[in-house]
DNA sequence: AACCTACTTTGACGCAGATCAAGAAGAGGC
DNA sequence: GCCTCTTCTTGATCTGCGTCAAAGTAGGTT
């Protein structure tokens, strides 16, 4: 059940995708020829689990391709999404020997494992790498204190909206078209997985989505495919005001 | 308004109190030197605002005595807390020039400030402090995300139940004694101070403190002072009940 | 084409917590 | 002592979202 469907796929720095944003970012060639001894990929299917909270962890891993998500359960079965995973985001924790959440992936999925030992010993030799990892950790902080205002000040209205910004601007600043006018993406996630990460209910998101399409707000094709025909009406919606135009 | 009651005072890194948990932890005597060039103190009374969201910052600082609260406000006035700084709590965040939230004095407040720039030169040269600092950040982000859980997915009771354990739990660490049975401590915040903390009116943080005293699970000594006669029943009721025992 | 399964939408109803409102309890200050 | 200001408590009522239930939709399998 747990990585049976796992295989391995072989790729080269040079070419790698997120070479540019991942930890590995400011490494230079030598320092990514030391990762690169310590590094293996591993490849998994949409809704497969990648590690079990609790879990002893062997390894830290890059995020190359696809979306999984971090959640915690409690003993009577409520769940709560604490984190989305996104091409070039960083798994697991230098210096703690077991898991402290569920990694599943939404998407098929493909990471680029380090083994944790010498990954730990690399990092004390090479500062480019831990600076590195605490830019991106700094980064992480900030966006679940983002998150937290979500979750306790926000309308289940205003919590929907904020998910559809979210991945709209980091899809944007993906495929960094368009950015002026209309936006369009597919959500990977279920409803079921945007109510975890909202707190709510997955009825509550239908609901909410089907108002905002109502409203004028989004369009959508299918279930998945999100079309925001005006961004700062969404932001508005969003209650990140962000006042618009900034000047002028 | 804004520090006009601040003062200046001395103190020196060897009898510190937080010299063992703060960033500078893991610091040798010269780095220690190091930082105490570019250190100073800065006292603030219980109320007092230390820093404007979007202000410019040219300093990053320890809480060395006092708590004080971080917290994120929507145009409207919504406000949600992000973060209890308890002392040896870091401040501030290297390589951004504004801050990102408020920050205020709840308690009387002591912070050992670093002058920005030359803190941040010291980083790079400085493996110490950095790793540390990782550390830190890391630590905070777990909390975090416990709290986005709690955020999301309890109930008003379980989440003043969850506040309660988490400040008996620092206290009993600090004051280290009776661990055992009856842990006693008093209040740092206002009822409206928790209320923003857990996302709740504080009429319903009033209510539900009153419902966990009515049902003997805490005493009250005036409004502040808190008695927790029994804490596996506290963590029962915030919903972590980590099994009491582990074994026997 | 018929059927299954997973996902989604929609409706009816109830409740936890918000909102509105009025006092009560301290803590200074004079 | 009395007055004022802040903080806290408690009550009455309202409402947004959860819960329970049922039906609709799309993709995959046989």
């Amino acid at each position: 059940m747990q990585a049976n469907a796992m295989s391995t796929v072989e790729q080269d720095c040079g070419t790698c995708p997120i070479r540019h944003r991942a930890v590995c970012a400011r490494c230079e060639d030598d320092e990514l020829q030391a990762l690169g001894q310590i590094k293996y990929y591993r490849k998994f299917e949409a809704g497969q689990r990648v590690v079990w909270s609790g879990d002893h962890m062997d390894f830290v891993a890059s995020v190359v391709s696809g979306v999984a998500t971090l959640t915690q359960t409690m003993e009577d079965g409520r769940t709560q999404m604490v984190g989305l995973l996104l091409p070039s985001d960083f798994v697991g924790r230098p210096g703690r020997a077991t898991a402290a959440y569920d990694v599943v992936a939404t998407t098929d999925l493909v990471m680029c494992c380090f083994r944790k030992a010498p990954f730990e010993g690399l990092m004390t030799r090479t500062p480019h790498i831990a600076q590195r990892l605490l830019q991106m950790t700094l980064d992480e902080l900030d966006a679940a204190r983002e998150w937290m205002l979500v979750l306790g000040r926000k309308s289940a209205r205003e919590k929907i909206a904020s998910l559809l910004s979210i991945i709209a601007r980091r899809d944007a600043s993906l495929h960094l078209g368009a950015i002026e006018g209309v936006l369009e993406f597919d959500l990977p996630l279920t409803r079921e997985a945007m109510a975890d990460y909202l707190g709510l209910t997955l009825e509550t998101v239908s609901r909410q989505i089907s108002a905002l399409k109502r409203d004028g707000v989004i369009e959508l094709t299918g279930k998945r495919h999100v079309r925001i025909p005006d961004m700062d009406r969404l932001m508005q919606e969003a209650g990140d005001d962000s006042d618009g135009g900034m000047l002028v």
